[in-house]
DNA sequence: CGAGTTTGACCCGCGC
DNA sequence: GCGCGGGTCAAACTCG
């Protein structure tokens, strides 16, 4: 969307919400910005480099709560891509009451947004490298990828999570390939892949040079195949919610009693996604059913 | 023994 | 051209 006319983005964005400007990590993308809300500490990262194909998916989201959506969009963006604020909100807006209900019931609330992500990189994708190849000497680059082949970013996408653990439970299965110490910052940067051998979506998870108990993880790419997931029960983690929005495979994943991984528990989501999914509120739960239900079948 | 992790080396793009 | 930083590889290692 565009500017809202007539309005002044910073002030509605200031007196509409208790939403602010929390910065941009230096180890992301220039046109990445994060928000925070200091009322339900909610941290959202936006990335104004969206593009139409997901701009579609969004819209659908901004159907769902748009009052819960205003306070994203006011302030936001007086630039251009609103639509990636009502992802945003819807986003937030399904996780708006846990994250309030977890904030009362644990204290530090920690609820994480994501925003589809799109070949960011200060919107220039040229600008990505490829190694592929990478590594040792011994030339037979692993992959048919031809020397000088640009590497060809897969669609990203990226949420903060305050959390004690890094990596978080997302239903998937990933491989550690690597570890890179990150400019400016004292905690590495972690290189996951998903371990089916056809799935080629990544992960990267860091943590937040400014505060350390968040945890920045990006995924890119799109699994072509189901999560490992968990036999039955009603929890899911958000990391998995947004993991799975973004996948063509379901993305749900059941703990059953006493099964709930460590990393959950101890990055304090298991309250927020308890009270989802036991209540299942319409609205509140609106934006993880927009993971699992087709948009032309979910009621109105 | 297989799967996953660690870690140093290497490749590549970008900025200066 | 060179240095830097991000991303990846793959051998060695660890763990169950």
């Amino acid at each position: 969307m565009e500017d809202k006319e007539g309005v002044d983005p910073a002030s509605e964005f200031t007196s509409d919400s208790s939403w602010a400007l929390a910065g941009r990590p230096d180890s992301v993308s220039d046109s990445v910005n994060y928000f925070f809300d200091k009322e339900s500490n909610i941290l959202s990262e936006f990335d104004w480099n969206l593009q139409p194909d997901h701009a579609e998916q969004i819209d659908r989201f901004d159907e769902l709560d748009r009052a819960d959506t205003r306070p994203y969009l006011a302030g936001s963006f007086s630039g251009s891509h609103s639509c990636v604020a009502a992802a945003a909100a819807a986003a937030c807006g399904s996780v708006s009451g846990s994250g309030t209900a977890s904030s009362s019931a644990g204290g530090s609330a920690d609820v994480s947004t994501l925003i589809p992500s799109v070949s960011s990189s200060s919107g220039d994708d040229s600008s990505e490298k490829y190694t592929g190849s990478g590594g040792k000497p011994p030339q037979i680059p692993s992959k048919a990828r031809k020397k000088g082949q640009k590497r060809i970013r897969q669609p990203r996408f990226a949420f903060m999570t305050k959390s004690e653990v890094e990596h978080l439970e997302d239903g998937y299965r990933w491989r550690k390939y690597g570890q890179k110490a990150v400019k400016n910052s004292p905690f590495p940067r972690s290189y996951y892949r998903c371990t089916n051998s056809k799935c080629t979506v990544k992960k990267r998870v860091e943590r937040s040079s400014e505060d350390p108990t968040i945890v920045i993880t990006t995924y890119e790419g799109q699994h072509c195949h189901h999560s490992v997931g968990f036999p039955r029960g009603g929890l899911i983690s958000r990391e998995a919610a947004f993991a799975g929005r973004f996948t063509p495979s379901v993305s749900q994943f059941y703990y059953p009693h006493g099964e709930i991984p460590e990393s959950i528990i101890r990055s304090q989501q298991v309250p927020i996604e308890i009270v989802e999914s036991r209540t299942l509120p319409q609205t509140t739960n609106e934006g993880l059913l927009g993971d699992i239900v087709p948009p032309g079948i979910r009621n109105r």
